[in-house]
DNA sequence: CCAACCTGCAACTGTCGAGTTGCACTGATC
DNA sequence: GATCAGTGCAACTCGACAGTTGCAGGTTGG
C-alpha cells in the first residue's frame, strides 16, 4: 500500500539520521525522548524525523502510558524493495528490447 | 557495488524530476539537450540531475559525436532493491525475535 | 573559415528541510 | 494537589539543493 507515493519513501530513506533512528528502533520500540538519549540530535529533531517516517508508513506510534513509543514496520520496507525490484526488472526488459531494435533485429 | 553508499542512492531516487528523467531515458538513450526538450526544466537543471544520477551509478554517459547521451543502468536499480529487501527481511527477523522476548518466551 | 549546436562552468535566487531553543500542555506519581 | 517526565506546537537559523540565466569552449557541417 501507500502505492501512489513511492518517491516520498525514498526521500525519507535518503537521510542518514533517519537510518540511525530506524537502526535504533530495530533494537526495540522506543520513544522520541529515549532516542534522543542515544543519538546526537535533539528530541524535537527526532520527533520530526519520526513524523516523516510515520508519514510514509515506515514506522508506527504506540502509546504506552504517557509516552509514545515507535515501532518499525518491516513489511513496508520489504514492499518498497519489491516494487523497486519490479521497476528494475522492467527497465532491464525494456533496455534489452531497445538494444535489439538498435542492432537492427 | 557502490556498496558503502546506499543512502545517497535513495536520496537520488527521492526526487520526482529525476524519476521523470529516468523514465524518459527508459525510452532510449538521450542527451541533456534532448531531455530538456521533453521535460519542463532547463538543460542545466537536467545536467545537474544527470550528474547526481551518475554519481550514484544509476546512469552512464556515452559520447556520440559531439553530444553526450545517457543510459540507465538497470542492474544498479535491481541491486539496490535486493539490498533493501535484505534489510527488510533482517528487520522482520529481528522484530519477530524481540516480540518473542517481549512475550516471555 | 564561419556558423550552428551542444556541452561545461560559474554566479545567483528561492525554497525546502534539518536542527535548535523556548514554552505550553498532559499524564503519572507521591 | 503539587511535581516531574514526556509530548506537542511555534518561531527561528542555517545550509543544501533545485532551478535559472549568462557566457565560454569545442565539434561538426556548409
Amino acid at each position: 500500500m501507500t502505492s501512489g507515493t513511492l518517491v516520498p519513501v525514498f526521500a525519507a530513506l535518503g537521510d542518514e539520521t533517519r537510518w540511525s533512528i530506524l537502526a535504533a528502533l530495530g533494537e526495540g520500540d522506543a520513544s522520541a525522548s529515549a532516542l534522543a538519549g542515544r543519538l546526537p540530535v535533539s528530541r524535537q529533531a527526532i520527533a520530526k524525523h519520526l513524523a516523516v517516517l510515520q508519514g510514509v508508513g515506515l514506522v508506527e506510534p504506540v502509546r504506552v502510558g504517557r509516552e509514545v513509543r515507535y515501532r518499525v514496520i518491516g513489511s513496508q520496507l520489504s514492499a518498497t524493495a519489491r516494487r523497486l525490484e519490479d521497476i528494475g526488472a522492467e527497465w532491464d526488459r525494456r533496455l534489452a528490447a531497445i538494444k535489439e531494435i538498435a542492432e537492427g533485429l
